[in-house]
RNA sequence: GGCGGCAUAGCCAAGUGGUAAGGCAGCGGUCUGCAAAACCGCUAUUCACCAGUUCGAAUCUGGUUGCCGCCUCCA
């Protein structure tokens, strides 16, 4: 019951204890919505579910912030190239991420705020800020003063002095130091504003988090998330700002999220390889992209292919096929309700999520459960004892409470194996009335031990990709 | 230039001091009329390389090589 986390602040794994026993407090970076979200969105919000779901299977109350950023120099421009104005391309772009987020089972955040429904809050903080002489305003803009906050630079690891050197970064003559960052932006015309004590503007990408997260969640809170790119200078800067203005600790763990490679190549628009999770979904089961995603550490790089999206698609069919075995058993009734506290495989599959989300370690752990059911169901096709029972019945149960971590098996299990051949079928363009004919007749030629007519029936079928499956209680299909 | 990460079987991958999880692929077997599925067995005396610490290292330390990320909008 002890969770420890890798804390990119510290750079150690830490033993989780939250700020008020019982309750997490997480707030992670969502999506600046411009675009279509790609795989990397998919990661960062599956990681993130998952350890929302761990945290709360472990008896916590779970406040989950993930925000909106609607308001933003990319979204202007967008706009502007589409002819339409920002609320209307933030809105449509919202209603997708919730289409993508919804069709991969990744669950909503207690909170979704969004930007600019919190200027308020955020003028708030820019003005505590000028006032604390952390911030200074030019013109109709306001910089935030690295220089006034000793601690930037902790949580990337980076030293002021040592970026100066490398710095590839434009002058802007009016900041105090070239690593000033915006806190508030000066409307030019046509552009969304709102009134502030510096005139008319927007506020800066960085401080919008720490608006919102110290509104939802207080100025200390227990876990910060994202992607792995946000730490510097997102991170930082959020730390710089609250902290600043504060003068209390701002998140107490740090977590962020490696990046989904394409065929060992970064994803990059100037490669053109992005992948929309519309498009991935299009062609796989979104419980085998969770599964791919979840089959990494959470903290390591993942490369997205074909092979490793395919083999995906296997395990998770092979997860199904266990659990379609116990649903069909007649011994095994569903809902019928095991011994409480969960087996031994339960209990590994608890340490590997506690050791830091291990979720790989998890799947092992599910695979091993997957075999001992198997295997359990394999030796007695006929009758269970009583004992045999009580174990698959048990099995059945951690085999779910796994799935709902990870966010797999939301499916029955028979629906699963129907929507695939429901899908094969469409792919390759077979009627199953047809199929159904053939097994019917295959099924008396052997009836008549006409082994040779029955296998000229099943080439006839696999020529069609049909797959044979002979069963004790009949003959099953699938699309291979 | 600064900061950080990674290197484990054919492929993917877990494992941070006690003698190499799991998945995919392959081979052999059980089952089957034959298959499919499932199960069983086999497939790394070894964890990029070199030194060192230790009774003991894939795991710690130093060095070498190779790959990658961030430092600019980015999950």
């Amino acid at each position: 019951m002890s969770i420890r986390i890798y804390n990119t602040l510290t750079r150690k794994k830490e033993l989780f204890e939250p700020l008020t026993p019982g309750q997490v407090g997480m707030y992670v970076c969502g999506p600046t919505v411009y675009d279509s979200c790609h795989i990397g969105h998919a990661r960062s919000a599956v990681v993130f579910d998952v350890l929302g779901r761990w945290f709360e299977a472990n008896g916590y109350a779970v406040t989950y912030v993930r925000n909106f950023t609607d308001v933003d120099d990319k979204i202007i421009r967008r706009a502007a190239e589409l002819g339409m104005d920002c609320k209307t391309l933030a809105d449509r772009y919202i209603t997708e991420f919730y289409a993508d987020m919804d069709a991969l089972f990744v669950r909503r955040a207690t909170i979704e705020p969004k930007a600019t429904e919190h200027i308020d809050d955020i003028v708030r903080i820019v003005s505590v800020l000028i006032e604390k002489g952390a911030a200074y305003a030019v013109g109709g803009d306001v910089y935030f003063a690295v220089d006034a906050f000793d601690g930037y630079g902790k949580l990337s690891g980076r030293k002021l002095e040592d970026m100066a050197a490398g710095a590839r970064i434009e002058v802007d003559a009016r900041k105090r130091n070239p690593f000033d960052f915006a806190l508030w932006k000066s409307a030019k015309p046509g552009e969304p504003s709102w009134d502030s004590p510096w005139g008319p503007g927007r506020p800066g990408w960085h401080i919008e988090c720490s608006g919102m997260s110290s509104r939802f969640l207080g100025r200390t809170f227990d876990i910060h998330g994202g992607g792995k790119d946000l730490i510097f200078p997102h991170h930082e800067n959020e730390i710089a700002q609250s902290e600043a203005a504060f003068g209390v600790p701002f998140a107490r763990y740090w977590v962020h999220n490696g990046f989904v490679n394409i065929n060992h190549e970064k994803m990059s628009k100037s490669l053109g390889n992005f992948l929309l999770i519309r498009d991935i979904l299009a062609t796989y089961h979104p419980e085998a992209v969770r599964l791919f995603l979840l089959g990494n550490h959470y903290r390591s790089p993942v490369d997205f292919t074909r092979q490793a999206m395919e083999e995906a698609g296997v395990a998770l069919e092979k997860i199904y096929g266990a659990m379609a075995r116990l649903d069909t058993h007649r011994n095994i009734v569903p809902g019928q309700a095991p011994a409480p506290g969960g087996g031994q495989h339960w209990h590994r599959f608890s340490r590997a999520m506690d050791d830091d989300f291990n979720t790989a370690q998890g799947i092992g752990v599910l695979f091993d459960l997957v075999r001992a059911v198997n295997r359990t169901l394999d030796v007695t096709d006929g009758e269970l004892s009583p004992g045999q029972t009580a174990l698959l019945v048990a099995a059945r149960s951690d085999l779910q409470r796994m799935g709902d971590i990870l966010g797999i098996l939301n499916c029955d299990a028979h629906d699963f194996f129907e929507g695939k051949k429901a899908q094969g079928l469409e792919q390759a363009a077979v009627d199953p009335a047809w199929v159904e004919q053939m097994i019917a007749e295959r099924r008396d030629a052997r009836k008549e031990k006409d082994w040779k007519r029955a296998d000229e029936i099943r080439t006839l079928l696999a020529e069609k990709n049909v797959i044979l499956e002979d069963r004790p209680d009949g003959t099953g299909w699938k699309i291979g």
